[in-house]
DNA sequence: GGGTCACCTGAACGGTGTTCAGGTTAGGGT
DNA sequence: ACCCTAACCTGAACACCGTTCAGGTGACCC
């Protein structure tokens, strides 16, 4: 907060009249990082699409510091960074999946890019180290997920 | 760290006297929690004996007040935290995986249960919402995990 | 001209982890 | 018995943090 409002040259209680909360900002920064990280939306085959979305939100964690802390935390708190998670529920949905198992999957991928990166993060490492790690990883859950998946969904991949 | 001086009744820089930072005594205090939450090791099929290291793992997570965060800052700092991961990752290697599935499969566990709760606490939300959800992930992520062990692995669970 | 509103200041509050010089106390070596 | 070392602790301070609040300033509208 002090440093923002130094960079804008102004106090840091000036902040207060534009938003409300420290938690609230971070929101908003939250969403902000995920629209300037949004790619194109290709129609791909269902995994390549959940891939694609992993990867695109890896990489939008990964660009910014405590990228995973700021969006998870949003998140958790409902206050911004819903939609990878809503996108990827539909990718699943439109793909055969019931309601539960969209929401849960979704869920789960989040997690574990969430995870993936947060220990990056933590690590302080920087670099592309760990680029293998997650598509081995990303790799496991699709997996799975394919086999929940009815034999129909899995032919269309 | 001034609470807990209090509770020991005793002054904030007496603690530094016997840990040198914040960060090494929670690494301390993910290890304790750690060996608190460790139950016996029964040897099962090793999907059972995976699931059962992540419902501990996550268990003794969601104990203790950001448990997930605490462990997980441990472990990736290097400071503490690391049992449940080279645990399964031994599971992994003695049921057929090589060395870099095995690392990767227990990494990808990790971040997965790591996420899920990590979710929860910052949700803020107590009691046991999210226990299914918990299940069905888990699952979903032993399931890709199956089909990259040989089939010779797949029969015997 | 007066009133309202957006925007900002400056000071303060209560909190955090951490450092440091100095004091106390117990035990061991000579 | 003496000193000395080491463990342990105090008290004060430092530099940060998010947040609140009373008050000031300017523009814009009726």
């Amino acid at each position: 907060m002090r440093r923002l409002a130094g960079d804008l040259g102004v106090q840091p209680s000036a902040l207060y009249h534009h938003v409300s909360s420290r938690q609230e900002l971070l929101g908003a920064v939250a969403d902000e990082m995920l629209a300037r990280g949004r790619r194109s939306t290709e129609v791909l085959g269902w995994q390549d699409e959940l891939r694609l979305a992993c990867v695109e939100l890896r990489d939008t964690m990964l660009r910014h510091r405590d990228g995973a802390a700021v969006l998870a935390a949003a998140r958790a708190q409902g206050v911004g960074g819903t939609e990878p998670v809503s996108r990827m529920a539909a990718v699943l949905a439109f793909n055969g999946a019931d309601a539960e198992l969209a929401r849960v999957g979704a869920q789960t991928l989040f997690h574990f890019v969430f995870g993936h990166v947060a220990d990056r993060q933590a690590a302080g490492v920087a670099g592309e180290s760990g680029d293998a790690d997650f598509a081995v990883g990303l790799a496991i859950v699709l997996r799975g997920l394919e086999t929940r998946l009815g034999p129909k969904a899995a032919d269309k991949s």
